[in-house]
DNA sequence: TTTTTGAATAATGTAACAACATTCAAAAGG
DNA sequence: CCTTTTGAATGTTGTTACATTATTCAAAAA
């Protein structure tokens, strides 16, 4: 009754029965950012529940059990994480489409600018965004607000067109 | 020559000036995702690619030079992970501050719902968003479009408010 | 045979440490 | 008197150390 276990071969936990299945170091973390760290690490990072409009059932507490609607923003908003990117929206000729001075566009470089699309297009090195209409055989760029005027795409010098706008996240 | 700087009050390295102004705590990460965490805690608004009005250089391709530097946007949009949710905006009611049929709100529980916040209140078992507004000693619900009367919170049996509506997400 | 026990060993959170960074008043130099 | 240099004090940081917890498995007990 004294002397169980012991030194054997095997004996004792074996190595990589961790959580991750592999080492871990100590790294140091702003307090701020440990929360998410750790969610991220335990790979429950980007989960975050979705709600309709009607009030579910356990509503009160989204920390707890959310086994159906959850949402990851990344997922969402980026499809082709190497061909997208972020442009800050300034003024308000797009104001018609949702898109207000300041909005986070999400660009995706690799949809085709189809006629009615909302682009980003550099002209003469400054970016702008528009809609893209083709009519009558020409390419027009509509703002979304009558006190600016279309621009011809035509008529423009150094103008490249730089990808489709697919969501517009606005700050309140 | 012996003896300068020394104790007094005010001595030393201030509190604050490291480098994410706030203290830190060391945390135990599985070496593989070390490199993209320490990318996380360290990333800066400016270092995101996220572009201005202005074409900058290297511009074409954003996937290569921040392939391994984009902007994560639950980092960017979740401040606080376990108290955050997402609603399915319905309606136009609140066409005024950019909320338009469909968006995707996200929620941050843990705000302090003050006067002019964006709130999500459920009224007799239905989600609704509305901007709050306190006045004259009572509470109103205020839709931002001229065509939905204002709320009186009190007047409405089985409320509850749900969180502060911090960005709205808007899909072309 | 089945169940319980405990030595061996790994994992984990955090304290501790050494090396580095930063500040500012005193000292040194003009 | 003013400017520059110096170094003690104090905060920051990456890593190590360590006490605690978790896990395994064969021997002991039932």
């Amino acid at each position: 009754m004294m002397n169980r276990g012991g030194k054997r071969m095997g004996a004792g936990r074996p190595r990589g029965t961790n959580h991750y299945g592999e080492p871990t170091k100590p790294v140091r973390i702003p307090v701020s950012k440990i929360d998410r760290v750790l969610r991220f690490v335990r790979e429950r990072e980007d989960r975050i529940p979705l709600y309709g409009n009607e009030v579910p059932a356990g509503f009160p507490s989204p920390a707890d059990d959310y086994a159906e609607g959850v949402l990851d923003l990344n997922a969402h908003l980026v499809r082709e994480p190497t061909a997208t990117f972020f442009v800050r929206a300034r003024g308000d000729s797009m104001i018609g489409a949702g898109i207000h001075d300041g909005d986070l566009l999400v660009v995706d470089r690799s949809l085709e600018a189809t006629n009615g699309k909302v682009v980003i297009v550099s002209i003469n090195g400054e970016l702008t965004v528009k809609r893209l209409r083709q009519a009558k055989g020409r390419t027009w760029l509509i703002p979304e607000n009558p006190d600016y005027p279309p621009i011809d795409f035509q008529e423009q010098d150094d103008t490249h067109l730089w990808g489709v706008v697919t969501n517009v996240v606005h700050s309140l």
